[in-house]
DNA sequence: TTTATATGCGATAAATTTTGTCGCATATAA
DNA sequence: TTATATGCGACAAAATTTATCGCATATAAA
């Protein structure tokens, strides 16, 4: 528990790569993928969504790939996972209130504190602090 | 991700409600299951865990059941986490070495320094802070 | 114009982890 | 003696995560 996915390291690896690299450079899935050891079809569907989220920005056709397109300064790592991975919570009844036991639960506020403590240190933990 | 497991819930709400019922009473785990729509077996296998652990102590025969035998204020919720789920952190490779990226990781440093804060948030909260 | 190689995207499959169940043993109060 | 609790291992179901496949589109280069 309390891990963070594969999909999400995928995408730090990337994003850390790329930014090492020199300024302007077009970076492939395939030439991370290699790299790294991460399946290549995977690391590219994790891109294309970076893609989207206009974190990056892809460049199609042979030659093409993807370099990154947002300043990572502003962009937190909340925001980052929950781009990629849906809403951060330490548990499911924070985002999604179909839990039967809502009712009697009693550990519903005393985790939300706990909760809130974990969304505030990713909130103030930017992408670039991990990609630099 | 980033999700608190069932078990280390049911496991919370069990001591919360022992903490709350009058000193020295001992509670089954059908009753707690029953109150707050737990699996029963589950529960019973998790308060037996519990007790192996010294958190709670087991009294057998009918009329049995648990009671807190620990000082919850002296654990911290990383340590009950610990004993319920294993080593805790945002990545395996923190406490299983057998991943075959390790070498070329370029996200192990720079997570690591987030791994620590959550590490140090959940060891500075001790367990009373969500039975209480 | 053709070809090779990249992204784009949905469907599906495999693997892993989480969650829950079952059966039988032992302990003990009534 | 009986009923009801814990103790414990094996097993099964469900959910989530991780990975694969196929085909489409875009485009640089021969």
């Amino acid at each position: 528990m309390l891990k963070i996915t594969r999909k999400v390291e995928y995408a730090l690896i990337a994003l850390r790569h790329m930014q090492h690299s020199p300024k302007g450079t077009i970076t492939s899935a395939k030439v991370i993928a290699k790299q790294y050891g991460i399946p290549q079809h995977l690391l590219a569907k994790i891109l294309q969504q970076m893609a989207k989220d206009n974190v990056v920005k892809a460049i199609q056709g042979p030659t093409g790939g993807y370099k990154i397109s947002a300043d990572l300064h502003q962009i937190s790592l909340k925001d980052f996972f929950e781009k990629l991975e849906g809403p951060l919570g330490l548990m499911d009844c924070y985002s999604n209130s179909d839990c039967v036991q809502m009712k009697s639960c009693n550990i519903l506020t005393p985790i939300q504190r706990i909760n809130q403590n974990m969304r505030d240190m990713f909130s103030n933990t930017s992408l670039q602090e991990i990609t630099q």
